[in-house]
RNA sequence: GGUCCCGUCGUCUAGCGGCCUAGGAUAUCGGGUUCUCAUCCCGGCGACAGGGGUUCGAAUCCCCUCGGGACUGCCA
């Protein structure tokens, strides 16, 4: 069986955004499903709008997805192809020059609407005599190629694996522009021959393509290639339920990168989003992404980009990852926090850093909710004390409880969470008191606050040196 | 306006004629666990857009209506 090929193309005229990666993980996905190779094609035949910055910023976000690809294009470096390609159908007759200027064409589009007429190209330069052609040179008019669609405007069919077969009665569209006046190819064009001379077997895009392929039905069939097979992947969509753009809120990949929201957690909300695996399963690591990934389970119907969703998602990777990548990756949204620098780092130590993390992750269900987060910060110097807790250390027998404990603590070199259990234990015995009247006040006087992670782990990553002194700075 | 796609809880979805008084996840609400918060566990609320058919039987098939979306560029 040949190899499958699919593609992911982006035009870099902006950064990757959510339903951009949701396209590309599923062409991945594809490929590594069957085996097969993902193609990087990059459509920067708009030189305009089309950005180096914004190229090297797609490659980075698809590479920190973990999408890999084995191939790599840019049209822009394909230029005298797609040239090539256009004289030869201008040649057979099958396109032809067109010298409309574009507020000519502009113009005459509001008219047609205006009169309800539905604006599509009149195929005026069609059959342009040697003369006119002539006249319109000397004009200065630098002329587009068009492609000539047949006389009869025959239905297109596109036989999508996803949706089904499709049948447009018409075209919304005259003879289209294949050769932009700068010698660009236009989208249809330049992909059309891309996805042939690439070899791809399978074009999967997303539905706003969906007018787009039945355009390129009549130019494979111009150029005598083979279609390959389509499929086209419902929208995604902002909360508004209209199309994800800039203004739909923050949507581009890179940003949630900066937020916090771990690859994974990332990947595995994608691929629910227009997909299902055949049982329940949530949680999918790649393997298994890859492993029970199928077009079958392939939903029609658009769906909304839900942030909850994610951050539960998120939420459940950053409980589960590895400690020691768990650590790297907080360090960053750690350094922005007020309460942490060189020295606070140093005085809790590497291994103290490591438990404090793990102790506060459960907590927070992305990165970003590290900075100045309150349960982190209470295990640095400069903490105050809140209204509750002054309550609290208020109690009648709060002193006494401090001081008893206080006195265990300060025997110790080294305190496990159990050395605190017991000297809690011991502390309520001597005092006569229950557990609450101890671990409230202890937890007052050590952290300043009323909630927050169990306190026996919290005083263990302090120690007794420190415990004692927040005690005693309270008493 | 025209063409096309789509329509199950707020959101993501299961369902492909009887297993559905519609299942799961998330969100939300309540309970439990805990010194507290978070986590975790248990439970509640919550949907077949509407109307016609077809059929013994429809969320599932057909038609219409309504609703949403995309495209309609010398952008991709």
């Amino acid at each position: 069986m040949k190899t499958k090929r699919v593609r992911f193309a982006p035009s870099p005229t902006g950064w990757l955004h959510v339903g951009g990666a949701r396209t590309a993980l599923f062409n991945w996905l594809y490929a590594k499903k069957k085996e097969g190779k993902l193609i990087l094609r990059i459509e920067d035949t708009d030189l305009e709008r089309s950005s180096e910055e914004y190229t090297a910023s797609i490659k980075e976000d698809l590479k920190w997805l973990g999408i890999k690809w084995d191939e790599y294009y840019k049209q822009s470096d394909r230029l005298e192809i797609y040239e090539r390609y256009a004289r030869k159908l201008v040649h057979e007759g099958k396109a032809y020059h067109c010298y409309c200027r574009e507020d000519e064409l502009e113009e005459r589009r509001k008219k047609a609407i205006e009169e309800g007429r539905p604006p599509i190209y009149d195929g005026r330069c069609r059959n342009l005599t040697e003369e006119e052609k002539k006249n319109y040179r000397d004009q200065g008019r630098e002329p587009t190629i068009r492609f000539k669609l047949p006389e009869q405007q025959p239905h297109a069919v596109v036989p999508d694996e996803i949706k089904g077969e499709i049948e447009f009665e018409s075209l919304t569209t005259g003879d289209f522009v294949i050769l932009k006046s700068d010698g660009t190819p236009s989208y249809n064009f330049a992909c059309v021959l891309d996805d042939h001379l690439m070899e791809i077997s399978f074009v999967l895009r997303a539905e706003d393509h969906l007018t787009n392929t039945a355009k390129q039905m009549f130019l494979y069939d111009a150029l005598g290639f083979e279609k390959p097979r389509f499929g086209h992947l419902s929208m995604l969509l902002g909360p508004d339920k209209t199309k994800l753009s800039k203004r739909s809120g923050v949507t581009s990949v890179g940003e949630f990168r900066k937020d916090g929201y771990l690859p994974e957690a990332m990947v595995n909300h994608l691929a629910l989003l227009g997909w299902s695996s055949k049982d329940e399963q949530e949680v999918f690591s790649r393997e298994e992404l890859i492993e029970s990934f199928s077009l079958d389970n392939i939903v029609d119907s658009p769906q909304v980009f839900d942030r909850d969703k994610l951050d539960w998602f998120n939420g459940q990777y950053i409980k589960e990852v590895e400690l020691e990548r768990f650590v790297e990756l907080a360090s960053p949204f750690l350094e922005k926090s007020g309460f942490v620098d060189e020295a606070s780092l140093k005085e809790i130590g590497a291994e103290g850093l490591r438990r404090a993390l793990d102790l506060v992750r459960p907590s927070i269900s992305k990165l970003s909710e590290l900075v100045d987060n309150e349960d982190m910060a209470i295990f640095f110097d400069g903490v105050g004390l809140t209204g509750e807790a002054e309550e609290v250390l208020a109690w009648e027998d709060s002193e006494e409880v401090l001081r008893a404990i206080m006195e265990k603590f300060s025997e110790t070199e080294v305190l496990q969470p159990e050395d605190v259990s017991k000297a809690v234990r011991d502390t309520k015995e001597e005092v006569d008191t229950g557990y609450k009247e101890v671990y409230k006040p202890l937890r007052a006087a050590v952290t300043g606050r009323l909630s927050g992670p169990e306190i026996k782990e919290v005083i263990s990553i302090l120690g007794p040196e420190k415990t004692v002194a927040r005690i005693n700075s309270v008493l």
